[in-house]
RNA sequence: GAUUCCGUAGCUCAGCUGGUAGAGCAAUACACUUUUAAUGUAUGGGCCCUGGGUUCGAAUCCCAGCGGGAUCACCA
């Protein structure tokens, strides 16, 4: 890269040469067995302190306390920071010989190194649980420096990196430097192992389907494309996986569950990135009521899991996720916060309501759209906590089976928490004729220049003609579910590696390279 | 897509109504064998996001662009 070095890049490269000349190699291939971390030593050392007298631990070097001929340093590993005593005279035994410590450790050795040593563990005079090391060995040079983010005693960060655009491009440095991000992952990935293992001892079984579909079907949105070359056919990435999912229904399993990463080509914001992950499962032989039952159990274990209980702070509000939620249907709820019964009303009398209330509308407009348009704007944010928002207009929910009782309205539910949608649910319609002629109201509606209309996935209705079980069906937002547990008010923080538009410097310099 | 705020050293930030750049940490050098935001002394480090314009003179004012945040629109 013709990219200019700064005055410290320039000085570490210079200590890479000087290390090779010493015959050190600074990215040594073979392994270093680590015995220990610094989590276990933490843990443990104090009630079995025998175990932690021939140590092998390595990490990353945060910060040095030199004092001369010895020095106090951190280590951070996996798990967390480790301080290490370091003696110029443990380090370099003979008397003529000081280079490894004088020179290798005083002089060569960067913050941001990757080192490995090995020595005891110990307790400081000011009663911090050390390493003593009895010798080290250079693992990884690192070239660049580190952000240096200094904390005091009592936790507070002094210098903290806080620059979003730095953050989410260079995600690697946010990790070593700043504990409390690398946290919020850990408990992603916690969150999903116990929806995994709720599911798996319910009998689930997790597939893979096709996120590559000539028809992008599932749900309304618009699809990113692209081209198979050897096909040469149009394919479309996966606006969400739900009509593979009850496909296999059909195919005989009774319970089918897949993280999907789904693709929108949609505005972005805190709460949308192009690519998100939904958690969607089926379940044969059972309607959206047992859905609601098992989704609040499911959301109050993920709750207790993470947490201990079931309180949860989300920014200045706390949420509980005690089972059972509070359930309303969407015309009650209307009705609860606006005063209006909109539950009879035709199309004209629900444009004269939403005049009223002050709200866009337009004339593509159907009666679904705008009982969903008075729900958006006057209800969803006033739910904060879990709600289970039920019965929608049969318009607005072209996979949904029909109320079994009332007229014009569905079985479906959406979980509404802190003000957003959490999750959406039905009794999956599984009348063939019934979900045909719905494709087709979905076509008349693209044709009438509603933009998010559904395609007519022929392919589906046959797999329906052959006969699914009545199933029950949710969808539940990962990212936005992660948001919540971990009270982080930005998707771009519960996504490793949000997306950014691509660094012009960089692509400078590659266009450069070549 | 619209509005608005921001972009200065590796990092966090100052820099007033225009007079060609500062601090802390990090770095470098020296001292220090139980420190912990270690300490003390000294030193180096800048395409002030990019390109135009106004001006004797621009980090500062104006315009355009690039990148990011927030709010709104669309959506989950």
């Amino acid at each position: 890269m013709l990219q200019e070095l700064s005055e410290q890049e320039e000085l570490r490269r210079t200590k890479l040469a000087e290390l090779i000349k010493l015959g050190i190699n600074p990215y040594p291939a073979e392994e270093f067995k680590v015995n220990v971390t610094a989590h276990d030593i933490k843990e443990n050392y104090e009630r079995d302190k025998l175990n932690y007298k021939d140590i092998r631990f390595a990490g990353r070097l945060m910060s040095v306390r030199d004092m001369g001929k010895a020095a106090f340093a951190v280590l951070q590993d996996s798990t967390e920071r480790m301080q290490i005593y370091i003696r110029r005279d443990d380090i370099c035994p003979n008397e003529d010989d000081k280079v490894l410590y004088d020179i290798v450790w005083k002089k060569l050795v960067d913050l941001g190194d990757i080192i490995g040593i090995e020595g005891y563990v110990f307790t400081t005079k000011t009663g911090e649980i050390s390493i003593h090391a009895t010798s080290f060995k250079i693992l990884t040079k690192a070239l660049k420096p580190l952000p240096v983010v200094k904390t005091d005693a009592d936790g507070n960060a002094f210098d903290e990196v806080t620059d979003p655009e730095f953050r989410y491009r260079q995600r690697y440095v946010d990790l070593i430097i700043n504990p409390k991000v690398k946290k919020t992952f850990e408990q992603r990935t916690r969150i999903m192992n116990t929806i995994r293992t709720f599911l798996n001892d319910g009998g689930a079984l997790e597939v893979d389907t096709p996120v590559l579909q000539s028809i992008p079907g599932g749900a309304t949105a618009r699809p990113f494309l692209t081209h198979h070359n050897a096909l040469d056919i149009p394919l479309y990435l996966r606006i969400a996986n739900e009509l593979y999912l009850k496909r296999l229904i059909v195919g005989g399993f009774d319970w089918v569950y897949e993280f999907s990463r789904n693709f929108r080509n949609e505005g972005m914001d805190r709460t949308h990135n192009p690519e998100f992950t939904i958690l969607e499962f089926y379940v044969a032989y059972r309607d959206y009521y047992w859905m609601m039952n098992t989704t609040e159990t499911l959301l109050e274990k993920i709750a207790t899991d993470l947490h201990g209980k079931t309180d949860v702070t989300v920014g200045d509000k706390t949420i509980s996720f005690a089972a059972p939620f509070k359930r309303i249907t969407i015309f009650d709820a209307i009705k609860e916060n606006t005063g209006i019964d909109v539950s009879k009303m035709n199309e004209e009398e629900l444009r004269a309501v939403c005049k009223t209330l002050h709200l866009e509308i337009d004339e593509t407009m159907g009666k679904a759209k705008l009982i969903d348009t008075i729900f958006g704007e006057k209800c969803e944010g006033n739910y904060i906590q879990p709600t289970f928002i039920t019965d929608y207009p049969v318009e607005m929910s072209p996979l949904t089976k029909k109320h079994r009782t009332e007229e014009g309205l569905v079985e479906r539910f959406e979980l509404m928490i802190n003000g957003k949608e959490i999750a959406n649910a039905y009794s999956e319609l599984n009348d063939p004729i019934d979900q045909r002629e719905r494709f087709e109201e979905q076509a008349a509606l693209m044709e009438r220049g509603d933009d998010e209309a559904m395609f007519i996935d022929y392919d589906f209705l046959r797999a329906l003609e052959y006969g699914m079980p009545p199933t029950a069906g949710i969808g539940i937002g990962i990212d936005r579910l992660c948001m919540l547990m971990c009270n982080q008010p930005s998707i771009q923080d519960v996504l490793l590696f949000p997306t950014m538009r691509p660094e012009a410097k960089l692509t400078l310099n590659e266009e450069t390279h070549s």
